[in-house]
DNA sequence: TTGTAAGCGTTATCAT
DNA sequence: ATGATAACGCTTACAA
């Protein structure tokens, strides 16, 4: 019924269970007619080796935990992805967690990562992360920072994420640059790094044309759809009406757009829109959005390729890692430009 | 600088490691003021117990293995999100591997899966589940099948699904409801029960409709938004052209809706479109898709529940845990309606 | 209430 | 080339 040990295995062969675990293993030490015979007997009894066991005494799982906001969220969909297949071709497997930008909940699951012996951590997009590094380092393994930064001082901390100061002004001055004085923002969540460099990249640009920057045009936003809904309804309400705007990300200008052409406010005629991320539905939308692309199956791959290179010199040294910033690209679609 | 143990704690606290485990498990044959004491100490020095050490010696990982096609899916997502929710309520966690619908992968996630001596696995719309079911129950743990059927016969094998057929039946009774009397399908991946399903559920409303059944009218997809594009253009060949689609799913039918744009069919004047899923974007293109609605994240719920249930009564009973069928419900939007 | 000892399935260090 | 034996960190009888 249950599961074959190696002992059982030595038991049905006749010899001893240390001989079995080095010919499943592949050792030079053991002779190739048996080596054979035994990996037969494995077969035939269905063996599965006990990755507990192995972890116990080899000190490393093979397993890596991913801690995302939330899966339901297509850019950390595409990072994941990203992340597997990279995991997958090296032999790791993927232990993943939710915080849902809770901080309970992340320290849960670190803590439960932890107690898993996880050889590493990646961090997406993380508030928390930012307010307890402390806390996550406690493992002990490598933690990688995915989309926040990382904050100096920290050992074994590093980051994989795109320049998001950079995106912000391409967006931004992607709509100066069409014509537009008057430009709203709408915010991502409070207290993500990301959302404060985007932010400070959207001023930097207004600052640069020497365009006024009414803090009446930043408009709070949740990174989903309603949040670019009720932005919509913020910005309809200001007495100066900006005629663009520059969201947070691709499911807040997804949301405002729904909402837009509800209102029917026509895009871009009447508001140019530009999003961040461009996951794959901003093509789909209509108008198709305009954005600023993050490389987001690649920033799950760097990651992984990261974890990789620290979990393979152990100890602490920096084994020359060093943080990652990808650029973004500017996509102009349609709900920028009047085709 | 490494991991603290029980015997760590034992020493630093001068007792023995058993008592300190009892502690630790809040035993009631521990005194309450050691007890605290302990806990004290395992505190301060960053004590995390060790799951793998534990797992082996309990026969329990509480740990759950879910295998889906691609994250990078948004059905799969909400679904995976199900899943994480109620597992991490009830003290699980999640082990994800991704299969890329590619039955090698897919027995090699299930491989590492049971070496990982998971409690239970989740394999969400695979084909390979449908072929190569027996392999999945060398595992030994409950196997539940999401969006696909069980094999009957097969021990510890459950399935959570939505009722494809009638979903079909539904999509496609909406459009001859609405006077549509030439009904095409674009179909999903072959081999999969989803696929097979849903295109029975189709061509039973049809013949029930005492429509025309013409299988040139049933062009190939894949669940994404090229295979909508690409079969967008398979029915525009048509001699006789459909003035109805119902896809596969909502990224086909997204697909779709792009390349029907571009070749400036008005969807629903020249074309109605009928999705499947419900996925959060299909309220968000244009026009807002028509689709029979699937309870995703309910879905992901059931399935760990159930998982739950199964893992509760240990042995081979059934313990009268029943496969779950949950309805389909169709949600009205402009991509079929003319406002 | 606490300690001792065995055992879970591995790998690794000795001998042989 | 192979076999004992210890060790990894934990739980759990069984003793005291």
């Amino acid at each position: 019924m249950s599961n074959v040990s190696i002992k059982d295995i030595a038991r049905a062969a006749g010899i001893s269970h240390s001989t079995v675990s080095r010919a499943l293993n592949d050792s030079p030490l053991v002779n190739a007619e048996t080596k054979a015979r035994i990996r037969r007997l494995a077969d035939t009894l269905g063996y599965s080796p006990d990755a507990g066991a192995r972890s116990l005494v080899m000190g490393r799982s093979h397993t890596i935990g991913v801690v995302v906001t939330t899966i339901a969220d297509p850019f950390a969909a595409e990072v994941v992805e990203g992340i597997e297949c990279t995991a997958y071709a090296h032999g790791y497997s993927l232990i993943l967690a939710a915080s849902n930008d809770n901080p309970e909940r992340e320290i849960a699951a670190v803590e439960m990562l932890r107690s898993k012996r996880v050889d590493s951590i990646i961090v997406t997009s993380s508030r928390v992360g930012a307010l307890h590094q402390e806390r996550l380092h406690t493992t002990g393994v490598p933690v990688i920072l995915l989309n926040s930064h990382s904050q100096r001082g920290m050992p074994n901390a590093y980051s994989v994420r795109v320049d998001d100061f950079h995106g912000g002004r391409l967006a931004t001055g992607h709509l100066i640059g069409l014509g537009h004085r008057r430009i709203a923002h709408v915010a991502g969540l409070e207290g993500h790094s990301v959302s404060a460099d985007r932010l400070a990249g959207y001023q930097h640009a207004l600052a640069t044309a020497c365009l006024d920057c009414d803090p009446a045009c930043v408009v709070p936003g949740n990174g989903q759809f309603d949040g670019g809904r009720t932005a919509l309804e913020a910005l309809l309400a200001l007495r100066e009406r900006p005629t663009a705007v520059f969201c947070y990300n691709d499911m807040t200008a997804i949301g405002l757009l729904s909402a837009a052409r509800q209102a029917g406010i026509a895009v871009p005629r009447d508001l140019a829109v530009v999003g961040f991320d461009n996951i794959p539905f901003a093509a789909h939308v209509c108008p198709a959005l305009t954005t600023v692309a993050q490389p987001m199956f690649d920033l799950g791959k760097r990651a992984m390729d990261m974890a990789l290179a620290l979990m393979g010199c152990q100890g602490n040294t920096p084994c020359d890692v060093t943080d990652v910033v990808l650029p973004g690209q500017l996509i102009v679609r349609d709900s920028t430009r009047t085709s």
